[in-house]
DNA sequence: CTAATTCTAAAGAATTTCTAAAGATTTAGA
DNA sequence: TCTAAATCTTTAGAAATTCTTTAGAATTAG
């Protein structure tokens, strides 16, 4: 569970973050929205913890970006004065939650915390990495909330590479993994080359990364 | 499991020496980062119990120096001083936690074991001889956190020697162990001269020593 | 029936593995 | 101690293997 403070009060920062580091959340830190902006960009955080009132620019466009990029992020707003206005804006354009500062950081745990416990009630067993999303349910992939078409064989196939994340997994294990009883050991691999090849460019057309390492003479291994 | 306590606390050593030697734990000390950085070159601990306040320069950069050796050690820092940023800088250098002096040893105590559990929850499988790290799985060989390609055959012929680490293996069981029934006694070894000689550089020339001896008429040996 | 998916086949690129030969080192025996 | 034989090291390039990509045929699902 990945948490990020927005936030330019250093001591402010350290409060929370040996606070929540403590209860078991990883914890990152931005202190401008710029910063934030990269970091929202680059990465996939659970919580977001926002302060609107950080001097460069408005927090306002920060929120529609990580509403643009993935709908299941929570986003708490911190605002030190009690503007009506702010509230009303930030919670339309998609906060899940709002606190004034000053504040006890009890309160913001508790918030926080009802916020996870709303994502984990959501059924959030969504698969994530990087700026990935994956509904195993619906069998739907996307890359900041666009949607990428995968067939069947290439959404079997990614999953069982995020399974077997930072393994190497053999050709034979990913055909057995597919096919089941039906591939024999006498076919060749023919088939599995070319559905990672178009899963493969699939990723990275998307991302522009590459995520699916060849490794030479013993199978592939997918990092994120 | 290996600790090392940096600290020149004599009494303070001592204490944690009896504590952790009654639970189990290996223990050795250095009393100033010098003492340290030579015994972190030479050997590999798994957490590393480090009070950055010692006089003879700054615990930082042996911070830095383990994680550029080693990802896998657990750092433990101990601070005299309450000072917000020498825990910044410490756990953002890689260090996994932080604690205040004066402590109770129980504290500390129950921080190794949480270190501990993490590691063992990790999936310490991996292997490890000096800054070397091999990591079955994803058939990783790295030195000090940089990666060494390996093909199949040299990666496959360095599982062996590890496995028979301190004793002499003949060819022809290298041979056998890598080509199984296919290899016949009737072919020669010049295969396993020319895979022995290949490893044995990306060993050396990554560390600049020497692993495999050649036991003339017997075959070879591997020592670290 | 149509469209999408999956598979086949083949060319060629990349990498590893093996072969062969020359040179170096070690051992054993004169 | 010297010499020949055996064993090992190293090199370079050939051969084999493994992987990528393409295009189109066969199959499947809606």
């Amino acid at each position: 569970m990945k948490l990020l403070f927005v936030e330019d009060e250093p001591i402010l920062v350290e409060e929370m973050n040996s606070y929540f580091s403590s209860q078991g959340f990883v914890c990152e830190q931005a202190i401008s929205f710029s910063q934030a902006a990269q970091k929202i960009h680059n990465y996939r955080y659970d919580i977001v913890i926002l302060d609107i009132t950080l001097p460069d620019g408005t927090g306002m466009e920060l929120i529609s970006g990580i509403r643009e990029k993935d709908i299941e992020t929570g986003i708490l707003i911190l605002s030190a004065k009690n503007s009506l206005n702010d509230k009303i804006d930030s919670l339309n354009l998609g906060a899940d939650d709002y606190l004034t500062k000053p504040f006890y950081i009890e309160e913001l745990s508790a918030r926080v915390n009802a916020l996870y416990r709303r994502k984990i009630l959501k059924g959030s067993q969504n698969i994530h990495f990087d700026a990935f999303t994956i509904e195993p349910f619906s069998k739907k992939l996307s890359y900041k909330k666009q949607e990428i078409g995968l067939t069947r064989k290439e959404f079997e196939m990614l999953m069982y590479f995020l399974v077997n994340k930072e393994r190497v997994v053999s050709k034979s294990a990913i055909a057995e993994h597919l096919w089941g009883d039906h591939f024999d050991q006498q076919d060749n691999f023919d088939t599995v080359y070319v559905h990672m090849k178009n899963l493969r460019k699939k990723l990275s057309s998307a991302s522009g990364k590459d995520y699916i390492r060849t490794v030479y003479g013993m199978g592939y291994k997918f990092s994120c």
